[in-house]
RNA sequence: GGCCCGUUCGUCUAUCGGCUAGGACGCAUGGUUUUCAUCCAUGUAAGAGGGGUUCGAUUCCCCUACGGGCUACCA
């Protein structure tokens, strides 16, 4: 198929990267890969008033923290740099007079009050004011101007824009590689600026040059932009340049009500929308993100790839190599996904039980530190973690799953206590500790094998025996296999635990 | 309002004219477990509506409805 595939991830620093906007580099990157082709960011900042800073920092570690590597960048391998818009400002202006001197786009002149005013009265006889076939011999501009008028504007250096010359009683066929062919009539489009009064190009502009430039083969990128595709097109084709092929990606949609989901809707419903954290230099509101809710990028990831697209087989679970070997245009659905919270953490839970408990342990030693003041051993940490972990969806989450390991009960929680502390308890207890006590040498299925035999032979149930062991050693009917509890806190705090039992419950 | 895109269980989705419409999340029930959780099993629940085309439409076409996007000198 497609040699030298080239595909470029390009958003503008206007704040954190939003999860859609991870899905789309997600796609793009699982494209390149896969048909080991190139994936390159570039940083689209054509707008300085909306520039925020830190945001472009921000999108090269959350990229970074998702596994998506960057092939070509800012500061990366810049073979066809610079990466960022800002940097290439000179550049798109040439292009801009190309256009005017082919015929395919004009200098206009029209102050934001003039064309305000046109919209005003166009609303008010119920019409819409389009700036195109219909409209631009009323306004001021290169078509309505004389070529001296326009040249002593120029000199006198007026405020300009470039504007594009959208063709009349035309149908343009587009194609797109999710949603197929689409016709536009050019009569519905507008003459789309190209070349701002700032002197800085419009996303439109600056976009065809650099993937021309950039030499991107495919455009991959969210719904959002396929109303400008047209326009995208006939650039294309006023430059004479060859067209990039085209997806276009369904929108993530908020988890409940209506629209696409956005950056405010993390705080909002509860659930992250940014995978980082973030902190508004302005405000400095801080915006919680995937990473520090104790989310795994595979989880992320894994969920990410299923919104919009599926393997075409019941497997669920896939890391990032699997995506890149399965990942194909073909299977994109066209249709908007609805982002659902609930999914994601059942992707967490299966990515906790995965990872390493040495490297839960390192995350977790901290936790434990803060609630014993003990520098306790890692490789006891890490052995805690295999017998609680299952339990667990986070890291956050063990502490919790686990404390009876490092700390003793103190008191006990009155429901368990009722249905496990009867009357005969204490005596029961007083005899197990004496067994315990005798046991040598201590491992988990010694006491396992002595207890349950000394259970058989008295004759006694299970329960009557381990529901107060329990309490006494946990402080709940919760946690892991009592005799592993045992033998990790050892011979005399089990003891203790039992002695302190029976004379506090 | 105009233009464009879409529409299968509550949600993510499979199906590329033959369907008893499959899977996953969630939820419910049961089993396992000394407890809780895990785990396992089972259940729950869907092709927007109307017209065509066809021997046969979830699948192809049209209309309507609904949803989404765009409609800036923002990307």
């Amino acid at each position: 198929m497609s040699h030298n595939v080239r595909v470029r991830f390009a958003p503008s620093p206007t704040g954190p990267l939003h999860i859609g906007g991870v899905r789309t580099a997600l796609f793009n990157y699982l494209f390149a890969k896969k048909h080991n082709g190139t994936f390159i960011l570039r940083i689209e900042d054509t707008d300085q008033n909306r520039f925020v800073k830190g945001a472009e920092q921000y999108i090269i570690n959350a990229l970074q923290w998702c596994g998506i590597k960057i092939d070509e960048g800012p500061n990366i391998n810049e073979q066809f740099g610079p990466y960022k818009q800002s940097e290439r400002k000179d550049l798109y202006k040439r292009y801009a007079e190309q256009l005017i001197a082919s015929g395919h786009a004009y200098y206009a002149f029209d102050t934001n009050e003039a064309i305000e005013k046109h919209r005003k009265e166009h609303e008010a006889n119920g019409k819409t004011f389009i700036y195109n076939w219909h409209n631009r011999l009323k306004l001021q501009n290169a078509l309505t101007l004389s070529p001296k008028e326009v040249e002593e504007k120029l000199n006198r250096n007026e405020a300009y824009v470039v504007r594009f010359k959208t063709p009349q009683n035309e149908t343009l066929h587009l194609t797109d590689l999710v949603r197929g062919h689409i016709t536009i009539d050019t009569n519905t489009l507008d003459d789309k600026v190209l070349f701002k009064s700032d002197g800085m190009p419009t996303y439109h502009l600056a976009n065809i040059v650099d993937d021309h430039l950039m030499q991107i083969s495919h455009v991959i990128r969210g719904e959002e932009w396929l109303p400008s595709l047209a326009l995208h097109q006939q650039l294309y084709n006023a430059f004479g340049w060859q067209t990039p092929k085209f997806a276009h990606l369904p929108l993530l949609l908020k988890p409940t009500g209506k629209g696409k989901l956005s950056k405010r809707d993390g705080d909002k419903l509860g659930f992250p929308v940014f995978p980082l954290e973030w902190t508004d230099p302005s405000t400095q509101s801080i915006s919680c993100g995937y990473k520090e809710e104790g989310y795994f990028p595979e989880a992320l990831i894994n969920f990410l790839a299923f919104l919009g697209w599926n393997p075409g087989t019941e497997q669920e679970f896939f890391s990032l190599e699997d995506l890149i070997q399965h990942f194909s245009l073909d299977n994109i659905n066209k249709s908007g996904a609805r982002f659902d919270p609930n999914k994601i953490k059942w992707f967490n839970q299966h990515y906790m039980q995965k990872q390493d408990n040495n490297y839960l342990a390192e995350i977790f030693k901290p936790t434990v530190l803060k609630h014993t003041n003990k520098d306790i051993d890692n490789t006891y940490i890490a052995k805690v973690i295999s017998l609680v972990k299952e339990r667990a969806s986070f890291p956050s989450d063990l502490w919790e799953l686990s404390h009876y390991f490092f700390i003793a009960p103190e008191n006990y929680d009155p429901k368990a206590s009722k249905k496990a502390w009867k009357t005969d308890s204490p005596e029961i207890i007083r005899k197990i500790s004496a067994i315990i006590h005798s046991i040598n040498p201590f491992t988990a299925e010694a006491l396992q094998t002595e207890l349950k035999n000394w259970i058989n032979d008295n004759q006694i149930s299970f329960g009557k025996v381990m529901m107060p062991l329990r309490l006494a050693l946990v402080g709940t009917l919760q946690g892991a296999e009592v005799f592993d509890i045992m033998f990790m806190i050892g011979k005399t705090e089990t003891i203790k635990r039992i002695e302190y039992a029976i004379n506090n419950l």
